[in-house]
DNA sequence: TCACATTTAATTGTTCGCAATTGAATGTAC
DNA sequence: GTACATTCAATTGCGAACAATTAAATGTGA
């Protein structure tokens, strides 16, 4: 009977850490989220509520639902997050009257108006991401594939 | 004078939800977190968690410190999860008698026996992915770089 | 109409993640 | 060898993230 050699020391042991695309990824977004921070704080606002606003600039006057299916986020995290959004005066959360279960999230004018001053933040992370656009859009496109196909199977 | 097109049509802009780096690795970090979720439930860890546990299988008996300079993490957020652990009975935190300001975490018995309970994580993982290896493995690596990329900016 | 299921947000409780601070141990300079 | 700075883990406080539950509004079927 022979030895097998000790997974600890194969370089292709699927169980190191550092052969795990998912700790990639999870590291990556430790770090964007770091990136950001600084540029965020100038806006009073956290990487999750940028997404929020993101999500409103492209069209607001939506239920939380919609915000919820964009960012794959649910009502247990949003409602505090709006909460905390309309308490710093840049969205209203209204009811809707045609489906009263609906909680509609509309821009205040200063939301708005936080668009424009947020325009240089994207500008910021490609400069340190240090990667030209083609570059970053392929790998955007395959990571969201990758992301849709995880999805997919969660539905089962 | 001429009007501008109103930026929210283009295709292209860089403040478009869909056109953001950060979002497809935020989003697919989480779709991670959810195809791990049932996995882990059954080892009775959490991502991060099993995340700690990778580090210990590699090497243990190691402060503190170490485990956080791996995972990008600080000890804000790792003394909670490895009190966590050891109420577990996963590890056990020691203070190092060279040098009393650091804690060593080792794992115990069921810390280790626990390896092998783990083995079939990143195939089921894999699986999910609905992807080859090698594209996996490149996907994998460009992500790394990027992350490595960011990181050195932050410490500017 | 009335029972029942579905949808929608809100709520509660647990775990991350990080900034900022604290306190103890160690290292360094003079 | 005594000030001073540095290192390390722990702590506090806040904001996500999500599971599970609740409650109200709406939809559906008999």
């Amino acid at each position: 009977m022979r030895f097998s050699m000790p997974r600890k020391l194969s370089p292709l042991d699927p169980q190191r850490l550092d052969n795990q695309i998912c700790f990639a990824v999870y590291s990556a977004a430790h770090a964007f989220n770091r990136v950001y921070k600084p540029l965020l704080d100038r806006l009073g606002l956290t990487y999750p509520q940028y997404l929020v606003m993101l999500v409103l600039w492209e069209r607001d006057d939506v239920p939380v639902r919609d915000i919820g299916e964009r960012l794959f986020l649910d009502s247990g995290t949003l409602t505090p997050l709006l909460k905390r959004l309309e308490a710093a005066h840049l969205v209203k959360r209204t009811r809707s009257s045609e489906d009263e279960r609906q909680v509609l999230i509309a821009l205040t004018p200063q939301g708005h108006a936080l668009k424009e001053k947020a325009r240089a933040v994207p500008q910021s992370i490609l400069a340190a991401s240090d990667c030209s656009v083609s570059e970053l859009v392929a790998m955007k496109d395959e990571i969201v594939a990758l992301r849709d196909r995880l999805n997919a199977v969660i539905g089962e």
